[in-house]
DNA sequence: CAATTTGCCTAAAGCTATTAGGTTTGGATA
DNA sequence: TATCCAAACCTAATAGCTTTAGGCAAATTG
């Protein structure tokens, strides 16, 4: 029978994928191998176990959110840049629900360091240079950023901010007014 | 033999301290069963089947925290409020990692309804009183809130703040001294 | 103390993950 | 072109989790 063509790139995409479909936990070895009509065993070749298929998904998922929000800062500043990445993040994680999850995946310090999630923080910090923040300072909004970013995607997507008006999109609009401000007068 | 004496109740309980040691989602019927010491068919008289054990995990957990944050919240209005509100949640956080996970299940509507996260939802607006925001900014406000007291527990929970010098407590501090401020000028 | 309800058990089927070892296939090489 | 070999895929088997069905024993109740 004529091979699958199966590579260890092809199916942490299609996890990818399913993971957009079901939900990043709901990512199974055996459905994968449904869908490329193949035994489970044959994925065992090409990954160790299903821990580095979710590594895989994990790590796929921040290059591609980083190339987005990368996208979005280049030739903007201040409000601009903030604006624009923060409706990276938003769009990515309802866009690609599965994959916004996977970002979540918590990876062991060594792969963490040679992950997308590196080029995330320089991100965060190029979005402050608009602002005039201390050394110190910028670790701390990085930090809110992050929380921000994320709470929101987090909540918008268990869908707490639901079918209550008023919708989603403008509070968004009007908590990155409040965060700007805040960044303009961040020193007290 | 001698019964064990399980209640959906009991087996809800354990299941969150469970969920506690090893993490939400790798809380299993079959772990439970072995901890009561009785076979794992035994649960199933007493729970409908294992989403509803985690629909339980998240009901309890949600009432706890309510209580904790209930009790913060008494007697205190402003900045004090919104303090030690966001350090009941981030407190929670850090001490029942499983249950706060548990906190972010996603129910159905009518279960949330239900559940205590109409408490939280009143809690928050609480919060609110000590700064004069209009009703629809009230909204928004508290989309803010909690978008930083989950996505800054989340990301600290990961370990994303882990090691980095300044440490996390200060940038808590550091941005909740920051959403007050904001909190303030709210209105343009 | 008998009757009935309730609690827990045995048994079984259907998933998923993982490992070991065998066979086929397609491309490289002689 | 014939052969070889490594990679790709398979069969088979073990083990754990979930869920259902039906049975026996312990508690409760009259």
């Amino acid at each position: 029978m004529a091979r699958a063509g199966l590579t260890a790139q092809r199916i942490v995409a299609a996890g990818a994928d399913l993971a957009d479909e079901v939900g990043f936990d709901r990512v199974t070895a055996s459905e994968l191998a449904r869908r490329f009509d193949v035994k489970v065993a044959s994925l065992y070749s090409h990954l160790k176990n299903a821990h580095e298929l979710n590594v895989g998904i994990a790590l796929l998922a921040l290059e591609e959110l980083a190339d987005r929000v990368s996208e979005a800062l280049a030739g903007r500043a201040g409000k601009d840049a903030l604006v624009a990445v923060a409706n990276a993040y938003l769009d990515y994680s309802r866009e690609h629900p599965g994959r916004y999850a996977a970002t979540q995946f918590p990876l062991d310090h060594e792969t963490a360091l040679a992950s997308a999630g590196v080029r995330h923080s320089a991100m965060m910090k190029a979005i402050l240079r608009g602002y005039d923040l201390g050394e110190e300072d910028q670790v701390h909004a990085v930090r809110l950023l992050g929380s921000v970013f994320h709470g929101y995607a987090s909540l918008d997507a268990s869908g707490s901010f639901g079918h209550s008006a008023p919708d989603s999109q403008q509070s968004w609009a009007r908590i990155l007014d409040g965060i700007d401000t805040l960044l303009q007068h961040w020193r007290q």
